[in-house]
RNA sequence: GGGCCUGUAGCUUAGUCGGCAGAGCGACGGACUCUUAAUCCGUAGGCCAAGGGUUCAAAUCCCUUCAGGCCCGCCA
């Protein structure tokens, strides 16, 4: 939205109701009740006026003139219900002031009986009501309501009025969210906020915002991920720790992407990879069963179990059972070979077996694992913060967890060796600068505090975002962020200006 | 970055064999004391996303741009 939308009659209304002394943002109203109350409280009540007076809030959405009566629809944040003004009630005043000025999109507040109409229908008969605020925007049309995909986004706020369906999402994110705090502190992680400006990124491979602060007269990043601070309170002595944070990656933006995403990051101390798995799974499940109540749920045409325990598959048995081969029996140069004959993607510059296992499993495996399946034992070339394996050579003790071909949480055996950490970051940097864009920055701070020593720990991360879309069952990441970034709309001619260029680099 | 599709009144849309831009709802005026997408009568409202081209004539055909959606590539 480039323009004002307010509505000229509207204006001239409100000018009206000003000269004729009435207030139209007055500062208060005492509501008693919230229309779900109502509905709850009065559900056996007949066609005669309940004794009870009850007072409610909302917004206008539909009014339906009769002449010497009136019908309108009344939503709060916990539902819609009908009011019934007669013009004997409220005197000619009162009931010409509802009938000339009060429109759908207007916030009133009612006090009156609740009734039933002849049709049925739970109704407050309205004994008095005022103003609260006058809208001056026009609501979209009630029956088909608004639909268009680019409005619901770039104003949520109009859609969130209109669309209970929406409404409902976001109360779902709200509830999702709070559940894992609840869970996470019911076992006695602490929650804490590290820096979302960086000097040095790290923890995920992945372009950066860069930004700059005047008077340290300094470049600083948006995190791409907490992680290296998150491991730094484990250094300090906090054996549980998790944070929910906003991370910011400079990347397209699709269905499964938003430039700013959020995330739960967990740590414990003196636990691996196994452990992190175990709570992973403990933790969907228990979001499974709060949100849906039971175990099992319907995300983009399948039918996904989350009974327990779930499915658990080595990197290498994955390839060997959707690629159909044994990378370890084979040499480079066969596994080569393989790539090419099946158009595996990245083929032509691998050039370890680590590397090829990654590969087949992204090129055959990832978009079969449609029921919550966990993928471990990466290997060691492209998961530069998970320890070696403790047996097997060239891969470390890391995990991922795919629901619906949708990579939902990453974690490991926490790479505590500072030597190694080290030796592998520089071999990150050592990338990044021969051009590699995600590649990570190293970080010397990062690597002393493992120097005074981080105990053995576990990690896992998980996206936030794709979560209430499983839960939810959208299939598109902007179904379930308030409001996912959108293009700016540039007004002038031709829509090209080019006022600002953004960003800076 | 590549491909496909979409953009018409405040909202939902018809019109895309080129020939005056239509409807429903909403708004405005009027009738109506149990309606619920109320109903009935009347009025106003459009640079057909923007720019350029072809044509006697363009919402419609062609080109460019803008914005969005979906799919693919990269990432979470």
């Amino acid at each position: 939205m480039n323009h004002i939308c307010f509505d000229t009659t509207k204006i001239d209304k409100i000018q009206e109701l000003l000269e004729r002394g009435v207030m139209v943002y007055p500062y208060t109203f005492e509501r008693k009740d919230t229309v779900e109350e109502i509905k709850d409280r009065f559900s056996g009540i007949g066609h005669e006026k309940s004794e009870e007076e009850v007072s409610i809030a909302g917004r206008i959405y539909i009014v339906r003139q009769h002449g010497k009566t009136i019908f309108a629809d009344l939503g709060d944040s916990s539902g819609r219900v009908q009011l019934y003004l007669r013009k004997n009630d409220l005197g000619e005043e009162q009931f010409d002031l509802f009938r000339q000025y009060v429109d759908a999109g207007d916030i009133i507040g009612v006090v009156g009986h609740v009734f039933r109409t002849k049709m049925g229908e739970i109704t407050v008969w309205v004994d008095r009501f005022e103003l609260l605020t006058k809208s001056v925007c026009p609501l979209p049309e009630k029956f088909h309501g608004l639909k268009n995909v680019e409005t619901r986004y770039r104003q949520r706020y109009l859609d969130l009025i209109m669309n209970e369906e929406s409404r409902e999402t976001f109360r779902t994110r709200s509830r999702i969210i709070s559940l894992l705090r609840q869970f996470l502190f019911e076992r006695d992680y602490l929650e804490f906020e590290t820096p979302t400006l960086q000097p040095i990124y790290g923890g995920a491979n992945a372009r950066p915002f860069t930004t700059y602060h005047n008077a340290l007269d300094q470049k600083l990043y948006l995190r791409i991920a907490p992680e290296l601070y998150l491991k730094r309170l484990v250094v300090g002595g906090f054996d549980k720790v998790f944070e929910i944070a906003k991370n910011f990656r400079n990347e397209d933006i699709d269905t499964n992407h938003n430039p700013e995403f959020s995330m739960v990051e967990i740590y414990e101390a003196y636990r691996d990879y196994n452990d992190m798995m175990d709570l992973t799974e403990e933790l969907f499940s228990l979001l499974v069963e709060k949100v849906h109540g039971k175990t099992t749920c319907s995300f983009a045409g399948h039918d996904l179990d989350f009974a327990r325990p779930w499915r658990r598959l080595s990197m290498e048995e994955a390839v060997q059972e959707y690629a159909g081969i044994d990378i370890r029996t084979h040499s480079v140069e066969e596994l080569r070979t393989f790539g090419l004959e099946h158009c595996v993607e990245g083929c032509e510059s691998a050039t370890t077996r680590g590397e090829y296992l990654a590969l087949f499993f992204e090129h055959f495996g990832e978009k079969e694992l449609i029921q919550p399946t966990f993928i471990y034992d990466f290997p060691i070339e492209n998961s530069p913060l998970a320890k070696k394996h403790r047996e097997k050579d060239g891969l470390t003790e890391r995990f991922e967890l795919f629901i619906a071909g949708m990579e939902m949480a990453n974690g490991f055996s926490e790479l505590n060796d500072p030597l190694d950490q080290k030796a592998r970051l520089e071999l990150q940097d050592a990338k990044r600068r021969r051009g590699d864009l995600e590649a990570q920055m190293i970080d010397y701070d990062f690597i002393n505090a493992l120097g005074y020593g981080m105990p053995p720990t576990g990690g896992v991360g998980i996206g936030i975002d794709r979560l209430v879309m499983l839960l939810t069952g959208k299939d598109s990441i902007k179904e379930v962020l308030l409001f996912p970034q959108m293009k700016t709309i540039v007004p002038g001619p031709n829509g090209s200006e080019t006022g600002e260029s953004g960003g800076d680099e």
